[in-house]
Parts: structure tokens; C-alpha cells; sequence
DNA sequence: CGCAAGATTGAAACGTATCAAGTTGGGTGG
DNA sequence: CCACCCAACTTGATACGTTTCAATCTTGCG
């Protein structure tokens, strides 16, 4: 595949930034540590592992593996990937900052995805033997991570209900609208981010061919709702995107992602 | 909508195996109670109920009802319906005995589905309160807890396998053959079964029109895969049947559900 | 500059939804 | 017991959207 690093990368290595504790991390709302006390947080900091800098296209894990560890992005982007009998690929999620990977081994206690960088990125790491214990003896620790994990399951919903019965541009309406959200929730605008993921990736994602991404995308440039030049994406016209997306647009908007 | 308790349906209520506890139950091994050791096992005896039978179309919740317990069906079968922004439903998943119901609240702590029942039913009802702080003093259950609902996690996942990139009949003969093997797993016939539901739940689980599942079965009847009279389905033609749903069929047939 | 991968655009073929009749079977009431 | 009814299911004809195949265009990168 693609170089392990790439050489016109060069990593923008912040060790400070990487040494800080959950306590000072700017996702730890967003993350496993929402809403528990600042013992449990302690307790919580000692068995979170920060990971080197992982590269593009590199795998946290791949199917097959057992599972040791939970990961979680602090910045870049992941997918996770399941393999269907006839050699298939299918997206079954994407993974921006703070949001969980690797639940898809809780069942089996063996991945059945391969979670695959779609960037450079840092990641968080942790076991899940240490979590569990601590999370026993920490109710609110423990509650926070069947939270998390129910959450997960609500993003797969989310999924399904994406696919199914909804044609081609409603799903596509529905990602970028998504996408935005969740740009938003890390405090990045919602109105204008890069993709970091290939047409190909949307589309199996969405489960359409990508020239009917690409169509989508160029329809919805004529009709002034979003511009399009690459992976750049403007949302030009927001409250046209979500009627399209079927969305309601309350000045709250909930709490809400696409990628499981 | 129907009768709460039709009067051709005398309840065949046999308290003695409804007293029953999970130490007895023949689902033991395939419910929350795998796998766990005696001293355990009545701990998690202690805090479910048994609930009085369930009558066809009743709902164990509703949506937005708070998260109180999970149920399991001792016989009888339900299915979990979601309702979109548009109010159309969305069959989330079928369950069949010894499968979790109520998984789907466990983000937001309120339901986001509804579970109806599709036949009468003998449910049991674990109040998911006692059972986490049982689960924190009982390791094993813990991890099977985590496990279960990881199970869950990964059918929901089959799920949108069965959706993506798969068409009508591939859809159909893949939704019979799980189904069948979720039967043979509770002791039941894998090659003749009554379907519980209608061909418009059917239809909606998959993400098709009622009329292409009805097409759907007559043609694999037409090629002698399978015969249909109304709700009963025989399979005639296991290898045929599995080589359409494109599922390798060796001797031990990996466990696996369709509905979550 | 020039290649290769990714993205866009076009035309035709296919599969499924939709609309519209029929058909069957279980339940009800005369 | 039969006629009727209604809901569930089946079957047929047409319309639509998406996939597919193919060609062209763009972009990043060596």
C-alpha cells in the first residue's frame, strides 16, 4: 500500500501537547472522562496510554486480533473496515477526535474490523483488562463507559436508518450535514472542513457507487448549497442542506454523529 | 389496531415454568447468564423478574421512555421499531428467545425505540440498575455483560451488511438463512419455522418494498430452494439457499443472528 | 513536465419501487 | 354451512433512480 511516512510529511511532533493528562485534554468532554469526578479522572489518567504518531493508512488493529485496547483519536481521522465473505470491503464507520475505536471486538473479544488511519494522527490507547477493572470499582466510571458504548450502538442506528429507504442524495445531504455536527462538536467549523476520506470511501460508506457521490456533490454545488473543490467542502447553504438531509433545525441541534 | 388478547388465544400460561428460575431455564447458555458459575448465577437470579405474559402488539416500551430495565423473551417473539424525523418506522431487529431487548437506550439512558411483541410472549426483566452494581462486584458477569452487548453490537453490524450493496434476493435468502440458524440455536427446526412477523416487517428490515419480498419468495420457491405457505417456510435446498446469500457453509456454522 | 490516482461527466442497462389488480385464507354473522 | 369481509399476500405493467461501463478531466507529486 501506501508508505508507512511519507517523506513531504513531515510529523509536527508536540510532546508537551502529548504528555498532558485527560484532566487537560480539550476532548475530555467529548471523550471517555465526560462527567466524572476529578479522583475517578486520576484514575482513569494513570492506565490511558498515549501512542507515537501513527501514519496514514497505518491499522490500530486488524481483523482477527484480539482485543487488548479502546483507541481514541486526539487529532486525524480513522474508518474501520469489515471484510464480508466474498472479500468485500464495507465501511462501517469513521472516527474523528474522541470518539471511540475498537467496540466492534467486545463481542467475540476479536476485532472484526481493521480501524485504518485516513491521516496522520495521535491516538490514546486503552487497555481494556485495566479499563474494566477500574471501571468496577468507579460506578460512575462504569456508567460513563456503557454511556459511551450505547452511544456507539445509537451512531450504528444512525447508520442503518441513513441507508436504508433514503436515495442517494438524501444519504449524501445527511453525511456532509453529519460531518458538520461533528466538526462542530470539536470545535472546528461546521460550515467549512476538509474531507479526510476518498469519494470511493464515502460511497461505500453510503453504499452507492462513487460516480453517484461525485453527481451529488455536483448537484448540490448547482443548486448553491455546499462548493466543492476537492476534499474542501463548504456548506453554503445550511438550512437548504438539512431540509434535504430531512433534518429539523432547532436552534439545538442534538447531540448527534454518522460514523460508528 | 388488534385485539389486546384475541378469544381464539387462550394464554397457555404454565406458572410452573414461568417460576422457573435462570438456574433451570433452557436458555441459560444463550442468554445474559453464559458462561457465568452457580454462586453467580443466583446473585442475577435474584434481581430478575418474570413479568406476566406478554399479549401480541404489546410494547415492553416506547420511545423516550427512560431506560429502566432490559428484557429478554423466554418464548414468543418481538421486534424493535425506530421512527424517523418523517415519522416513518424502521425495524431495527427481530428477537428471538434469549435475546437482549433494550440495548438501544443504553446512550441516552431513554429509549429510542419501541419493542412490540410479534406473537404472545413470556418475558424476563432485568432492572438495569441492580444489574450494573451486580456486574461490578461479579467480574465474570461484568465481561459478560460487556460481551452480550457487544453481540449486540456486531448484529447490528450484520445488519447493515444485509443492507449495503446487496440486492433483493440476496437480501432475502441471507434474512432465511439467519433466521433459520437462530431457530436451530434455541433447539428449533433450522428447515421449517413460521416467520413471526409479516411480509411488510420483513420488508421493512430489509429496506425493500413488500411486493419484491413477496416476488422474492416466490422465485426461490419457483427454484425449489425453499416452499412457502404463508407464514411457514420449509427449506428444501440449504446449500442453494446459503450459496444465494453468499454464506460459507462448513460444518460448524459460525454463531450468528440477523435481527439486534 | 508528465505520470498516475482520484474525480467528474455521459449514455445505456438493470433492478427495484410504485401503482393497480387479483388472490387467498381466517374470522364473522346470517 | 355458506356468503361475506377484510387483511395479508401475490402478481403484472410501467416509471424511476442508480449502477455500470467508458471516456475525459483534474490534481498532487516525483
Amino acid at each position: 500500500m501506501a508508505p508507512w511516512r511519507a517523506m513531504s510529511d513531515p510529523i509536527p511532533l508536540d510532546l508537551a501537547h502529548l504528555r498532558k493528562s485527560c484532566a487537560h485534554c480539550s476532548l475530555q468532554q467529548l471523550c471517555l472522562p465526560a462527567g466524572i469526578d476529578a479522583d475517578e479522572l486520576r484514575r482513569l489518567d494513570e492506565i490511558v496510554k498515549l501512542r507515537r504518531p501513527t501514519q496514514r493508512n497505518e491499522r490500530l488493529f486488524r481483523i482477527a486480533d484480539p482485543l487488548v485496547s479502546l483507541y481514541i483519536a486526539r487529532d486525524g481521522a480513522f474508518k474501520t473496515v469489515s471484510i464480508s465473505e466474498q472479500g468485500e470491503e464495507q465501511i462501517v464507520g469513521f472516527h474523528l477526535p474522541g470518539e471511540l475505536i475498537g467496540l466492534d471486538a467486545l463481542g467475540q473479544g476479536v476485532h472484526r474490523c481493521e480501524a485504518i488511519a485516513l491521516t496522520n494522527a495521535n491516538v490514546c490507547e486503552v487497555p481494556l483488562a485495566q479499563l474494566t477493572s477500574v471501571a468496577a470499582q468507579l460506578p460512575r466510571l462504569q456508567q460513563q463507559l456503557l454511556r459511551v458504548i450505547g452511544q456507539g450502538m445509537g451512531l450504528d442506528q444512525d447508520h442503518l436508518n441513513m441507508l436504508v429507504k433514503r436515495q442517494a442524495n438524501e444519504r449524501i445531504a445527511l453525511f456532509l450535514h453529519g460531518l458538520g455536527e461533528r466538526y462542530q462538536l470539536i470545535g472546528q467549523s461546521a460550515l467549512q472542513f476538509k474531507l479526510p476520506m476518498s469519494r470511493e470511501d464515502i460511497a461505500n460508506y453510503l453504499g452507492l457507487a462513487l460516480e453517484t457521490v461525485s453527481r451529488g456533490f455536483t448537484r448540490l454545488q448547482e443548486d448553491g448549497v455546499i462548493s466543492v473543490h476537492g476534499r474542501l467542502i463548504g456548506i453554503s447553504d445550511r438550512p437548504h442542506l438539512n431540509r434535504l438531509a430531512h433534518v429539523e433545525e432547532p436552534a439545538a441541534t442534538p447531540l448527534r454523529r454518522i460514523g460508528g
